[in-house]
DNA sequence: CTTTCGACTCGAAGCGTTTCGACTAACCGC
DNA sequence: GCGGTTAGTCGAAACGCTTCGAGTCGAAAG
């Protein structure tokens, strides 16, 4: 492989020459320039990533910090990731990609000390993340997919569930829907801090306080079999219900499996409208499913985008990003029916 | 960041005995060991890894490429990476993701030659691809997740089709099902050489003859629309249908709506079997497909595993390895209704 | 008691860059 | 025609590690 070395030789000047040539650090008479183009790609020559990361200190590398879940990651997550990588190539990036185990801070210490990164990005982040502590703590930059409770001058970009929850709401109240339920994600993601699931779910009460409709809440573990179940209680607790919004991508399989097994019809007699899950995904439920879209590959972008901005010492404006789901429309709300004539 | 000339200083003892006593290179008296030990820990050192790959020309990297394809990413290809990002973590390497337009070679060349990576795995290989001659040609070592037309010595972990699609057939064939159809992936996709595609057509048109029933094939767009469509036209030209392999994930759904629409029941008048389709996926779908599933986190881990055994020299044989998918029983397979008795 | 060998250690020379200080020629304003 | 810039270039010193050659010492071998 072509060193440096190699193409000064080739063009007649001193290696530091080659160096401001390429990087345009000091500068370079024209036609020095010109043979030093010509030496480096008749020998094919690529700066050697890992010598210019020692020797500046910056590697040009981030990673993104992605967590092993028992649940599973989804096609939201790989469009993020797809979005991510993508983005850190157009920038002269490389992403690498750090599966962790979503308590091991120390797994993360050792890894960010290794000086192979300049920063990362970390999703899945929790309302309570000992991570971020560790992250700030030492100093390494960062920018967060989804956000703590106590971000202070932290970028991040995340869902807007506040607001989107609000729509997803008032589309449904819009619709004439008086008897509102939420699904979930499970309890426990709840009460681990899973950000989406707390400020969803709290939303979700605000805005049907605040429409003036009967609203309850379901917690709901990430399965269509859980998904039916949960349907299954709900018609028993609350007969009334007409309408339904589920976060919880693999339950809504099981919702509507099991509206339809009671004998149900949707959109005519119960509407489901998920929030945040994926359209690849969305469009193959039975029927397809009216969704409010995560805007997955926009996040992915952000979160690079503004760790690089600060890597590379712009002067940018603190950014903490929302971005609210997008609605598309499918086939799996419409007017409300008569509030006690519904299921069969 | 403390660095090994600290540790060495702390530990009384030359920068090269640290090294050798973390790489086990040359033996370290006891004592000496356990004073380096202990100033590491002291200091929180963690060897630097660009350093260390700088010298050693070895950067403990490997990247894995994976294409911006218009279809978008699967479930299938999360699984893939993820497993991937993990072994590469177990293996003490990094996982670096290149997104890469899929005829690029040219990127993909000035990639390599930054000496970041060690080696590469590869995915979404086609039969004739330009990429792998590339690789071949620089001495870039590499695994694939698929193969080549011509495939000699490289090593290889690939879905197993033409077994898998052998099995579905038989499946079929043992519940009674005499004409069936195969529904691919896009002529497109077949046209340009993708493995999968040509493969299983091939190994489809067999195994239909040899189990003497009557079979069809048809190419369809990855869209739920296009399944939906593709199953129009398969009526319309095959009354006698009763089963059908869908290798085609997101069209499926687009086969299945289809044939609920038009009156027909699944699995009573048809049987859907799909194949490589996610299990995430296929349990969504209604009603829930029978699915070959693919072996995704298999083929993810073996990939880097394959790798990084090559590059650790490891004298290992040379690794090409067909793992078919495996069969999942969920609700949309059956015993085959009369023949024309079938659809309302 | 020498020789030999292995365990153990050290210093120095890289690895391929970036960056710093210094030096030479113009060139500018006066 | 003299200080002061500025464009353009060079050599050398890092960056934090690995690796090589060479040296010391104690124990086993002859």
């Amino acid at each position: 492989m072509a060193s440096m070395a190699d193409v000064a030789r080739r063009a007649n000047v001193a290696v530091s020459t080659v160096s401001y040539a390429l990087n345009g650090t000091r500068p370079v008479a024209k036609a020095t320039a010109e043979r030093i183009r010509k030496a480096m790609d008749e020998l094919g020559y690529r700066p050697n990533a890992l010598a210019r990361g020692l020797a500046s200190k910056r590697s040009r590398n981030v990673a993104l910090i992605f967590p092993m879940l028992e649940r599973g990651l989804g096609l939201t997550e790989m469009e993020f990731v797809s979005a991510a990588a993508e983005t850190a190539g157009d920038l002269g990036y490389h992403l690498v990609l750090w599966s962790t185990p979503l308590g091991d801070t120390d797994l993360l210490t050792k890894l960010t000390r290794q000086g192979l990164v300049d920063g990362v990005v970390i999703m899945e982040v929790h309302l309570e993340d000992a991570r971020i502590e560790m992250l700030r703590r030492n100093g390494v930059p960062f920018c967060m997919i989804g956000r703590t409770g106590d971000n202070r001058d932290d970028p991040f970009a995340d869902i807007d569930f506040e607001s989107t929850v609000r729509d997803a709401v008032a589309h449904l109240a819009g619709l004439g829907h008086r008897s509102v339920g939420f699904v979930n994600h499970s309890q426990r993601s709840f009460d681990t801090g899973y950000g989406p699931s707390v400020r969803a779910a709290r939303a979700f009460e605000e805005a049907a306080a605040a429409a003036g409709l009967h609203g309850f809440s379901r917690f709901c573990d990430d399965s269509p079999a859980a998904g039916r179940e949960i349907w299954r209680d709900i018609t028993a607790a609350e007969p009334g219900v007409t309408g339904l919004i589920v976060m919880n991508e693999r339950a809504s399989a099981g919702v509507l499996a099991a509206i339809l097994q009671q004998g149900g019809r949707v959109p005519e007699d119960y509407s489901v409208l998920s929030v945040a899950s994926s359209a690849r995904v969305s469009e193959m439920t039975y029927p397809p499913l009216t969704t409010y879209h995560p805007p997955a590959a926009e996040l992915g972008r952000l979160g690079v985008q503004v760790l690089i901005d600060r890597l590379e010492g712009r002067e940018v404006p603190l950014v903490q990003q929302l971005i609210p789901c997008r609605l598309v429309l499918r086939d799996s709300t419409g007017p409300a029916a008569r509030p006690h004539g519904a299921g069969s």
